[in-house]
DNA sequence: GTTTGATGTCGACCATTAAAGATGTAGCAA
DNA sequence: TTGCTACATCTTTAATGGTCGACATCAAAC
């Protein structure tokens, strides 16, 4: 491997001279730049990531975490498709990812204190589901460069998040337009965010419609499929009325599923059923599954562009910059109860 | 934030000293360790990761690239399951794992090449998913430790597979078993390795049950939903006659299943259907389907840990090793012909 | 008084960047 | 023609934050 030396004295220059061809703006003659770039062509020359890294003291890497608890709830595709999204964007402007996935939020926040701490990462990318969560006041206090995405936060930091609150609003609007009036809710546990705001959209469109928000109907569950399945039983063994359900995920909505079809309750003529993150395979259910499609490579890709735009123009610190992303609602036959 | 030097001056001692307590074994009097260990504490020391990088040239980083084409293939739980398990053991010996997402195999042989001569990274996982591809062979040449993983490969190097032969054997033989005998093949793309090895494994099983193999059951086609049905639907207009379909991917199943839908053909009574990756939700539908779960999670724990072990022991070169996975195969209802 | 082992220090090195300094040439007024 | 400034172009030097082998020191042991 030929360092920046083996180049300078091919091209019969100084090691500085061939470091400002290479980030070029400076001024060389041409002629030495001609021969100071024959001579990397011709001894395969590529710059050494990390001692330029040190040098410049930052190292065009982004450090991706993500806790397992997240990883169940943000199901299959969403994930590998907000990866996409960010690699690349990541790519364009030529950064690096750097990923990390954790057992927990404790294990998640010792990994990206550790990665800043090291600096292994120039900025950090977090996805923390958890309503207060601990590690980002931390970061923000100390001034590191992140973004947080997919959900809301209340702190004056930087983040992209999905319009649930919208999206959880028309979701509703649609049941009840079909006809549906006695909508249950089907949330994940109370202190993750994502669904609270889909929660929070069911109820404004419930209180618009001006239909009762019965505190009955609305379970708070793991975010499995045994969940959504049991949350429902439960609802039923205590004798409470729903025609509908709104999932505040599709593995909740297959619980649904699988309670009507335990009950022998017909879809979507005697309960309607959505659910949220339009996850592929739900579409060939029987019937297909209405649910919100989150944009998710969108999500990876303007998570990934916010964060390396605020890296490189560090102008206003500690502000807070929240770019929403439009959901859309995917109506199939679970929901379809009048057929036009 | 803090450097060697402060803890030094802090402590008392020289540089060096520091460095000695930091990386343990060396010869240093408890009294020196304990103040030196003191003063880190003091400071909230970490070690700069880039110097020691640059210092010791390695960075304890091992990337992973995967390819658009392969991701689609790779689809869903398979993907985030095989990162959970590289994550895992990555960070049992603290090493890290750079990520790079490509659109198509060029553009993944010039990343894999960048990241290496960059000396962004020690090692690299591969999951190319081509037969005979370039990349291998380049970096075989060129004694980069890498592995390669989920794929059969011919050449001598490091690799951890599926046992797609033997699960492609098992599966034939579930459905021959269940009274099927004319047994559709529908497979991915020809260049696609997984896909031919499951594919060896059918035609075992077919001729060691003396069951004819017409290369007219087979089809060549793209690894989607759609792919699946077309398929059969070429399949039926042909006028060959089929009772079962062995498809490469979950997807083609699932077009398989679609196919069945379409045509009004029950499941699993004149269409036996089994698929390739267990993919979750499959488990949800009606029927629900049969499939070969892959150890996505022991595969990516497993080719870290070869990878980690052959950088910490780089003893024998260019030496060929194969780690298989055994895969199981989950037998429900798609076809279960005879109820037992 | 020399050997020995434990404990420390020193300084070269890793590959690069950036600020400051050197060199040479041209322009221009005296 | 000389002397001085200005400028372009390149080189030197000193970081960046560590690591590691070679050498120094010193007390105890022989």
């Amino acid at each position: 491997m030929s360092t920046i030396k083996d180049v300078a004295k091919v091209a019969g220059v100084s090691p500085s001279t061939v470091s400002r061809v290479i980030a070029g703006n400076r001024r060389i003659s041409k002629k030495t730049r001609l021969r100071v770039q024959r001579a990397m062509a011709e001894l395969n020359y590529v710059p050494n990531a990390i001692a330029r890294s040190l040098a410049r003291s930052h190292t065009r890497t982004i450090g991706f975490t993500i806790s397992r608890a997240v990883d169940q709830a943000f199901s299959n595709p969403f994930f590998s498709e907000v990866l996409r999204g960010m690699s690349s964007v990541a790519q364009m402007h030529d950064y690096n990812i750097l990923l990390s996935i954790s057992m927990d939020p404790k294990e998640e926040m010792e990994k990206c204190l550790r990665l800043i701490q090291e600096r292994r990462v120039d900025g950090l990318i977090l996805s923390t589901s958890r309503l207060h969560d601990p590690l980002i006041a931390a970061l923000s206090e100390d001034d590191v460069p992140f973004v947080v995405m997919g959900r809301s936060v209340d702190l004056p930091v930087l983040s992209v998040n999905n319009d649930n609150v919208k999206a959880g609003y028309h979701a509703t609007m649609h049941l009840i337009e079909q006809g549906y009036c006695n909508i249950a809710f089907l949330s994940g546990p109370k202190d993750l965010v994502v669904s609270m705001d889909r929660f929070n959209g069911y109820k404004q469109a419930m209180s618009e419609k001006d239909l009762p928000l019965d505190s009955q109907r609305v379970v708070f569950t793991e975010l499995t499929e045994q969940g959504g399945f049991d949350a429902l039983e439960q609802l039923k063994e205590q004798g409470v009325l729903f025609d509908a359900v709104l999932a505040a995920d599709d593995l909740l909505a297959l619980g649904a599923f699988q309670f009507a079809k335990h009950f022998s309750i017909s879809v979507p003529e005697d309960l309607g059923i959505v659910g949220f993150n339009d996850t592929p395979v739900m579409e060939y259910m029987t019937p297909s599954l209405t649910s919100v499609r989150i944009l998710s490579y969108d999500l990876g890709a303007e998570v990934v562009d916010l964060l390396i735009n605020h890296l490189e123009n560090p102008d206003k610190r500690r502000a807070k910059k929240e770019i929403v992303l439009p959901s859309e609602l995917i109506i199939r036959d679970s929901s379809r109860r009048k057929k036009d």
